[in-house]
RNA sequence: GCGAGAGUGGCGGAACAGGCAGACGCACUGGACUUAGGAUCCAGCGGUUUUACCGUGGGGGUUCGAAUCCCCCCUCUCGCACCA
């Protein structure tokens, strides 16, 4: 007979199509009785190809979504695009072509791509948000939140990106540089719109608590680290000669007899009227543009010296009622607190270097609990620690704790001061001053000021004419067909916003648009929205641990707020893959260690590289490629391949994990009979529960080999081919969500009628787990010494006297005594001898 | 500095609940088959001075028994970092 060979290429086209005709893996929330289970990956930026990361990330979500179908759930599994994006224009520019041009050619090719994988998806509800049925809704959005004061603007100093030409979030600035091209950001002053994410900062915080279990503990710490929240007091101090005060925001008021002076951002707006009748003033304004002009990285960097000028004025300690002085520095920055800091060079580093350097008063008001007061002139440490408080008048000799306590009363009584909390999350700011975005949907007019477009005007439709210049700029501004409008209210001439938002808007809510992605009459089908989400499983990158989680968590809050839906978190589990290395580092064309996707699938098939992926590490774990590994894989599903073939004759579609009669099994038959529930149980445990797939795969390597190497006794034997065919059956029906194509091939080669993926995952029969002797490990102090095998129904006393008579242990008790002997059933025996 | 996580063969990684360390795979070695082998199959594969001893980053502890629990230290990765 012609041998088959194992052709990826010719079944897994074929697969591809059948689940296409037969709609395996189109949902609807209608008319199911079955639970829902919705999993999603992050989508794509449509870059132009995809690679191994994605390939990763979404064999992940595919397992999850095809296992959960075995299992009976209703699955949702959709995929879209991340669509807008400045690559594009760069791309445009470039190409001297349309962004719009350049993106929906990039996902024809990566939908291809994807299709190639085989993956599980739902491709009616594919979406991409640069088309304006999308961005319609999320510009209603934000007339929304306009009208609930969830989004303002104002005129603030602001990120600016000089290589991307456009404004920043600060979630989207790590240590001072862009998160996409690395550049310096600058701070500039400019008009923008907010999103007031702050008002929700107590809410994010708080439900972390509840994702705890469901995130992983990294991005849940990120994130509070992110919105760091601080408990603490607003403390004013009165301003002599002017009828002002200076608030402070501090979380040590315990030692407000120690705040011997003041410090203030060069930026505070009350610095002009301090500095009004000082000779100096020139001096002053000389280091307030010096240390302004400071790019902010350098002038926050801890290193930095501290430097300062005295403005002449002085304030009055609200506890002690004596002045401090008040200086402007260069470390405290006016975007956190109030911009204002009492300084108590005895507890505070930062301070206590400030004071030396200008010879200012140091106080000390907190005294270690096991040692003496320090002395003031000695200190060239700041103690920052609890301790017991001195020098703070009747407050004196209470702990730290109490006495915050205390002074916050005592202060709030006075109405010098109150209880306050700080966070530091700041509004996100989300104008974009690019075009490849959703245009923000206001209208500047000279008389009515700012409009928001009417609701029925929408969509704010992005033009398709548009000419991109070379500089990087927005075509928007000088495009007078896109700027030029009539007021809604007067009707007179008046310019449309050309600022764009961030694309980290349209991110924030496409996990919910896909629930209903078609919907023309309204941003989300209630219904659907109510069925899906929230989203069981979620699969993505870290790097969006603060960035694109923080925002869509925020998004939900505010949907909510505005009555889209009772939701309260839009993923209810999360998983954060590892990255895909290559010699040690992320792959990158600068490296030259690119692995190409397409290659590898034209050289091994789409389930080599998917088993591959899922095998080579635990999916949150890095997974360092290796070109000889995958060759194992590929080996792998090619024995498979053989074994079912070679066996053709012999097996039938009896199902996997089926009953049998046990006693008339021979000891060879139920050995491997042992092996297939064994094989089950791990798998399903370590699949289902822990979406770890690498040890599940193993298991069913496992199962394999014994099928292999006794499949000729088991041929010829009463039972053997009733065992076989369920053995290869469970290994096919565990594999089927990794490798789906072969497993299909050969399930279908096995004689079974129905497709694999609407199989229902088998149970194990813990009785087939049984066997009829097992082996016992004997220890002599703890020491291997030995082992037999016996009945596993042993008696104890039996099975101790066993260990004593074995020769090797007769050995390592000789001429001692046995003092204690521990045995654990089926596993081990211990002799304790002195 | 603060917070989180991790250190196991030549490599990727296993080890459920404190009970045979190294499953599974890669690489390697030997053999079979073969005109050939980069296919396939079989066997071996932590170290050493191999009747035995040592071995899960290092040191101590708890325990009959520790990769696993406790204490101290070292290293690495990630996040935050002049945040009052």
């Amino acid at each position: 007979m012609q041998e088959r060979r194992y052709s990826p290429e010719e079944i897994e086209k074929k697969w591809q199509q059948i689940w296409e005709d037969q709609k395996t893996f189109e949902v609807t929330h209608k008319s199911t009785d079955r639970p829902k289970y919705y999993v999603l990956e992050m989508f794509p930026y449509p870059s132009g190809r995809i690679h191994m990361g994605h390939v990763r990330n979404y064999s992940i979500g595919d397992v999850g979504a095809r296992m959960k179908m075995m299992q009976g759930y209703n699955v949702l599994h959709p995929m879209g695009w991340d669509a807008f994006g400045m690559p594009a224009e760069n791309a445009a520019i470039k190409n001297n072509t349309h962004p719009a041009h350049w993106t929906y050619h990039n996902i024809d090719y990566m939908r291809d791509e994807l299709k190639r994988l085989g993956y599980s998806y739902d491709w009616n509800r594919e979406l991409a948000p640069c088309h304006p049925g999308y961005y319609q809704w999320e510009q209603l959005f934000f007339l929304k939140f306009y009208e609930k004061g969830l989004v303002y603007r104002k005129k603030a100093p602001v990120n600016w990106c000089p290589t991307c030409v456009t404004v920043l979030a600060n979630e989207q600035v790590e240590a001072g540089q862009c998160w996409r091209c690395d550049a310096m950001v600058e701070k500039r002053e400019l008009s923008q719109w907010f999103l007031r994410i702050t008002d929700y900062a107590e809410e994010l915080l708080k439900d972390l608590d509840k994702l705890s279990g469901g995130w992983p503990e990294r991005v849940i710490s990120m994130q509070k680290n992110w919105i760091g929240k601080r408990t603490g007091m607003e403390i004013d101090f009165p301003v002599q000669g002017l009828d002002e005060k200076i608030t402070v925001f501090t979380t040590r008021h315990d030692t407000l007899f120690g705040a011997t002076f003041m410090s203030l951002a060069p930026e505070h707006e009350m610095v002009p009227r301090l500095i009004r009748d000082n000779p100096d003033q020139e001096e002053i304004r000389d280091f307030i543009a010096r240390t302004t002009s400071q790019e902010h990285e350098e002038r926050t960097a801890e290193d930095t010296e501290k430097e300062g000028i005295f403005t002449g004025s002085y304030c009055l300690n609200p506890a002690t009622g004596e002045k401090m002085p008040i200086y402007l520095a260069n470390f405290v920055l006016a975007e956190y607190g109030t911009g204002a800091v009492m300084a108590v060079p005895a507890h505070d580093q930062r301070d206590l270097e400030f004071a030396r350097k200008y010879s200012l008063p140091v106080r000390v008001v907190v005294r270690p609990l096991e040692m003496d007061e320090p002395l003031p002139e000695h200190m060239d440490k700041a103690f920052a620690e609890p301790g017991l408080a001195v020098n703070s008048g009747r407050f004196n000799n209470k702990p730290t704790l109490q006495v915050q306590e205390e002074i916050a009363d005592y202060l709030e009584d006075l109405q010098a001061g109150r209880r306050a909390v700080n966070y530091r999350l700041r509004d996100w700011n989300i104008s974009r001053q690019r075009f490849w975005g959703a245009p923000i949907p206001v209208i500047y007019c000279d008389k009515c000021g700012i409009v928001p477009v009417p609701a029925g005007d929408l969509p704010v439709v992005l033009p398709q004419d548009a000419e991109m210049p070379r500089d990087g700029r927005s075509p928007l501004p000088d495009l007078e067909s896109f700027v030029q409008t009539d007021c809604p209210e007067c009707g007179n001439k008046a310019r449309r916003e050309t600022d764009t938002m961030d694309t980290f808007g349209e991110s924030s809510w496409y996990f919910a648009r896909f629930t209903q992605p078609r919907k023309e009459d309204g941003a989300f089908d209630s219904e659907a929205v109510q069925y899906w989400l929230p989203v069981d499983q979620y699969i993505g990158g870290i790097e969006h641990a603060i960035l694109h989680l923080l925002y869509a968590r925020f998004f939900v809050k505010a949907l909510r707020d505005i009555g889209y839906w009772d939701l309260n978190e839009p993923f209810a589990n999360l998983l954060t893959q590892g990255m895909v290395l290559k010699d040690g580092a992320k792959m990158s064309k600068s490296k030259g260690n690119v692995v190409d996707p397409d290659e590898m699938i034209r050289r091994f098939g789409a389930d080599t590289v998917r088993l591959y992926c899922l095998f080579a590490s635990p999916p949150e774990k890095d997974l360092e490629w290796s070109d000889s590994a995958i060759e194992g894989s590929y080996r792998f599903l090619n024995r498979l391949w053989r074994l079912v073939h070679e066996l053709s004759g012999v097996i039938s579609p009896v199902g996997p994990c089926i009953s049998m009669e046990e006693h008339s099994l021979t000891p060879e038959e139920k050995d491997l009979r042992a092996a297939e529930h064994e094989a089950l149980r791990r798998a399903t445990r370590d699949m289902l529960d822990k979406f770890q797939f690498n040890t599940a795969i193993a298991a069913c390597m496992e199962l394999l080999n014994p099928i292999g190497q006794q499949r000729q006794s088991l041929k010829a034997s009463p039972s053997g081919p009733q065992v076989l065919s369920s053995a290869l059956s469970t290994v096919l029906t565990v594999l089927a969500p990794i490798t789906p194509h072969i497993c299909e091939e050969l399930w279908a080669h096995m004689g079974y009628k129905q497709s694999l993926a609407w199989s229902r995952w088998p149970d194990y029969d813990p009785r087939a787990l049984v066997r009829q002797e097992t082996t016992v490990v004997i220890q002599v102090n703890g020491k291997l010494r030995s082992s037999i095998s016996v009945p596993v129904d042993m008696d104890q006393e039996e099975l101790k006297s066993m260990c004593l008579n074995d020769e090797k242990v007769k050995k390592h008790i000789q001429g001692k005594k046995v003092v204690k002997m521990i045995a654990v059933p089926q596993k081990l025996v211990n002799i304790v001898v002195r």
